[in-house]
DNA sequence: CTTTTGTTTTTTGTATACAATATACATTAA
DNA sequence: TTAATGTATATTGTATACAAAAAACAAAAG
């Protein structure tokens, strides 16, 4: 038999959320701009119906206000968004940490990547703590055995934002030293401890990006 | 000018939710049952648009798994998802109550829902446990300040499941002392104990739920 | 009989058409 | 002028039409 890789064409709902989601938190909408449908289509080219049902995901994901009968309305993303959503991060990453932790799946992935992560030299490149960053979280998702906590977290995660808020050295080499505390402590099977740490972790990623915030203000 | 009511047609795709979202929980498809677009939207008499779209909410909200090109699958609704449910919802509330708690917001109407609850003679009936079962939990989303996991909590109840399960009249009782606490705890802003109190009130249920679950297949 | 290939049927994904609601503008009355 | 009403225009909600993929079935080759 020979090895094939599978040809998966992303439906066009999912491609102009992602596309659309990714708009929204580089700022490319300004916050309470009113977007419509048919205008969304035209830009990108398709139908109204993939465009709708995007639409539909992304307010489910907290990123657009739909209205009856109206246009839909971009959420701001500033400081406000960054508390609300961070604070339902921290409770559900620590509660996949807890789950990591209480398992007794096979955890040699979590250190491999955290191998990979401390064997990088600093600091790593954008690219690079991203994909590291993104791995190590993922693989507790996978760990925690709840496969719709998963998905929430899935969902939740803002690839542009999240970590390009990280370029100082010393950021990089913290998040190293959190994770490799939490990597012992989902080994360990210490549950509490588990949940506790990765709470602040992610904590300390919102007061990062907050600090940045604020500095953009400063400038402004 | 005349006092008014208005008159909101909600949209057919959070008609065909809510429909189908009772239908799964009350089990009237079988766990990993297909169903299909088509099926559904000539079942309701709607066409397939709003039906779509109702899978891709009932699909984020964890009731359906969707594949590309393939009909829709039904999760099961079993010991397993109630589990991974009530964890998720117990840290989600948990941190809704802490929140609550914080807030510095008027506290007046979730006293007011308690001392509505408090003054019924039990056994309640169903619906009015439910009723005001629902009512405290909303006042407390309400009083967090994070619409977002407002949000989120309303998409996770599931009406008919939730307190069906509350028959017995020690049961009621033990939910108003819960209540009465969290109320407590929330005024004299006490967030920590708010937080463990909601957490262990809604491990309770998830408890409550396993038990009747239990009793279930033993009688079959 | 089993496996493979080709055809038909069904079902989904997307585009378009139509109906209902909301917005913008113009017209009229006060 | 200002307020109110009527009409035109645009946008959304829903239905239908068409294209592509999957499933079911039949026929042919081994």
């Amino acid at each position: 038999m020979i090895p094939y890789t599978k040809i998966e064409a992303t439906p066009l709902n999912e491609r102009i959320s992602t596309l659309l989601k990714d708009a929204i938190i580089e700022g490319q909408f300004k916050a309470g701009e009113e977007i419509s449908l048919t205008a969304i289509a035209e830009r990108y080219g398709v139908s109204r119906t993939p465009v709708r049902e995007a639409f539909q995901h992304l307010a489910k994901d907290g990123f657009l206000t739909l209205r009856m009968n109206k246009s839909a309305i971009v959420v701001a993303i500033d400081e406000h968004f960054f508390r609300n959503h961070y604070e339902i991060r921290s409770v559900l990453e620590a509660q996949a940490a807890y789950g990591a932790a209480a398992s007794d799946a096979d955890k040699s992935e979590l250190v491999r990547i955290q191998e990979l992560g401390e064997k990088t030299k600093l600091p790593m490149t954008l690219d690079d703590f991203r994909s590291y960053n993104m791995m190590f979280h993922r693989c507790i998702w996978r760990l925690c055995g709840n496969e719709r906590l998963h998905q929430l977290l899935s969902d939740m995660w803002v690839s542009s934002y999240s970590s390009s808020a990280l370029p100082e050295i010393h950021r990089q080499s913290r998040t190293l030293n959190s994770h490799r505390r939490l990597v012992n402590d989902i080994i360990n099977h210490d549950c509490d401890a588990a949940f506790e740490h990765m709470k602040r972790h992610i904590i300390g990623s919102l007061n990062n990006i907050l600090k940045i915030l604020d500095e953009g203000k400063k400038e402004a």
